[in-house]
DNA sequence: GGCAAAATATGCGTACACGCAAGTTTGCGT
DNA sequence: ACGCAAACTTGCGTGTACGCATATTTTGCC
């Protein structure tokens, strides 16, 4: 009873998002993100206009959700799944790697680099990693202190923001710089930075939690 | 030299943008932010409404960037100005609760929990301190290590976001909670655990740049 | 002062987001 | 099996976002 509601209607509703999602990503790859109208992603998914609007509330969300879709279950269960014994810090960098380091993935990635609306609406994709990580790392803690727990997970999405904007920057001319710049790294490597920096705070949390526990 | 590019032409910018803030604003209290239209406000500033899309791309966002507009100005401000032989959390922690206390913006803070669509814009705005809080971090690690200060920087915003979004929750009716729910203290309170928890992330890069800087 | 280039303002046209008020489907109690 | 209430879909209407072409202003330069 984790997800299921209702049965058939819970199940008709993925359906329908799903259709939605696959319809918008498979147009925008055939055609280019620009040629895409909302109402050939609804005719091609069999609802109308209207009803897409219901599901996603601007024309880039639902192609960056094909994308960005299985992620957020897919860190979850990592985070679940690994040993209970590492320290918070690299399950969750490793789970996250994990994700964004698929090969598979290769045509989409490159599809949302193409137009700043895309970009954008992939940043704000790679937030929902929030919500599992937050339930990770509150089950990490203890259930204890739920709102340290968002805080951090909050924390953790924005680091990963972050790796994610690095990325997609478009290799800019530098202009006079006395080779100070680094030159924007690789993905893996960006995103093991960034989660570093969180990593004491991780630490903190994680001995406060061990230490109310054997009290 | 600061921020002045070329004088005349950027000034009048700077005064159109705020026009429009104002007008926004004025317009949102004293009819309510869903009777304002976009035309209303370009008319009130006097300039077109085409124009007025060249300065912000949503009807909310002029409303709330006459409210957020200096904060990030002062936040920079209170933490240059303060002294830097304290923490760093802490002096970060001080700059941002000074400039949610301000018991003067009263109105203002009332207006963006009318409507969802202003809270989300509110909590967007909310990320514009990320900038200034960036170059300052940047500042006190030394400027060395600059994507450690953005990480660090992103993390704060977005701690203050979560606590400006537990703050903007409705009171919700608890359903049968056995008293395990803290009711969403104060702001100052919820701004302080949460920026709290990120402390140790943010000693351990001071006390990177410490050593560094002896090296 | 006058001029060419760059930045900005405006009008127009198209596509989009979303509230509202129907109509339709699903789930549940009896 | 039946019917009701809640959830979902749909069409419509209004207001909004933004690309593009054009007019206007500002600036650096001579």
């Amino acid at each position: 009873m984790t997800t299921r509601r209702t049965g058939l209607r819970e199940q008709k509703k993925q359906a329908t998002r799903a259709a939605l999602r696959e319809a918008a990503l498979r147009l925008a790859l055939e055609r280019g993100p620009g040629n895409v109208r909302v109402d050939d992603i609804a005719e091609a998914a069999g609802v109308s206009p209207r009803t897409y609007n219901n599901y996603f509330s601007s024309r880039e969300q639902a192609i960056v959700a094909a994308i960005t879709a299985e992620r957020e279950a897919r860190v979850a269960a990592a985070l679940t799944a690994g040993p209970a014994r590492a320290r918070l810090a690299d399950a969750l960098t490793e789970a996250i790697l994990e994700q964004y380091t698929q090969p598979r993935d290769r045509d989409e990635m490159l599809l949302v680099t193409t137009s700043p609306a895309l970009r954008e609406a992939f940043l704000d994709a790679a937030g929902a990693i929030e919500d599992p990580v937050a339930a990770a790392i509150g089950r990490r803690l203890g259930d204890a202190d739920t709102s340290t727990a968002r805080v951090l997970a909050a924390s953790v999405a924005a680091a990963v923001r972050t790796a994610l904007r690095q990325w997609l920057q478009p290799p800019v001319e530098p202009p006079a710089t006395g080779g100070l710049v680094v030159p924007s790294g690789s993905l893996p490597d960006l995103l093991r930075s960034a989660l570093a920096a969180l990593a004491p705070a991780l630490d903190a949390a994680e001995e406060k939690a061990r230490q109310r526990s054997l009290r």
